[in-house]
DNA sequence: CACCTGATTCGATGAACGTCAACATAGATG
DNA sequence: CATCTATGTTGACGTTCATCGAATCAGGTG
């Protein structure tokens, strides 16, 4: 096993630190679009369970067979897989035969800080 | 009349504590459909700027008249307001004339925390 | 090159969702 | 009691979505 290349961020752009907390002013038709995104990425059940497969794997990464065991078909959870890439919440590379995904540590500590405002 | 203090947990079914932080390990599938209601709840643009408006208000509620202007219809703002109360993010609670609706700050703080595991 | 395995893409289908107009209900006011 | 305003509910319609099987692509292996 080697030592993780750093990847690069092609999903950076969704990464860029979204809105302010939920909990200060309502947000604007775009600021809630675009957060939307995320929450929505979140909001299904098998993503969920992929998503917290991936994220609690030993260094935040992990292959599609690792993870597939979620009881929908393989292609389902590819197409999850992707739903979660385009949120900006997980990043593939590929590395020979498989397919690594691994979370990307600021979308989530952004969207925490939407939840999680100062001190609560 | 009573005084709307601690007002009764209808909903709070929802607001028990729900799961471990995303990235501790893998959610079993009853974990991921009960957390998944809650993101998919914010998965909504209108639903996103509702729960906004409310969440920063003074007080932490706010009546339906001051939380319409979100581009749709009020009876899509009503509907989109139920979605939240079902899935324990907001209470209602009729005053007279106005249906005041209110954050749960404990099912705010338990989403926070499965997106804010210790010291990211 | 032929073949196997892992992963994604494609096309179709059925369910869920967001939206609105119309109607119904609750409370206030005259 | 009649009426007005503020919300909630119902039914319908079009869109989006989750899911699958089949086909396709990418890498490794004989």
């Amino acid at each position: 096993m080697k030592s993780l290349p750093l990847l690069e961020p092609e999903t950076a752009e969704a990464a860029t630190p979204c809105c302010p907390p939920l909990t200060e002013r309502t947000f604007t038709a775009e600021e809630a679009e675009r957060t939307a995104k995320m929450f929505k990425a979140l909001g299904d059940p098998v993503r969920l369970r992929l998503f917290s497969a991936v994220a609690s794997h030993p260094g935040g990464e992990a292959c599609v067979c690792d993870i597939s065991d979620v009881g929908v078909s393989q292609p389902t959870v590819s197409h999850h897989l992707k739903k979660l890439k385009e949120a900006g919440l997980l990043s593939s590379e590929r590395r020979g035969t498989w397919v690594y995904y691994r979370v990307e540590p600021s979308v989530v500590t952004a969207m925490g800080n939407l939840l999680a405002p100062a001190g609560n």
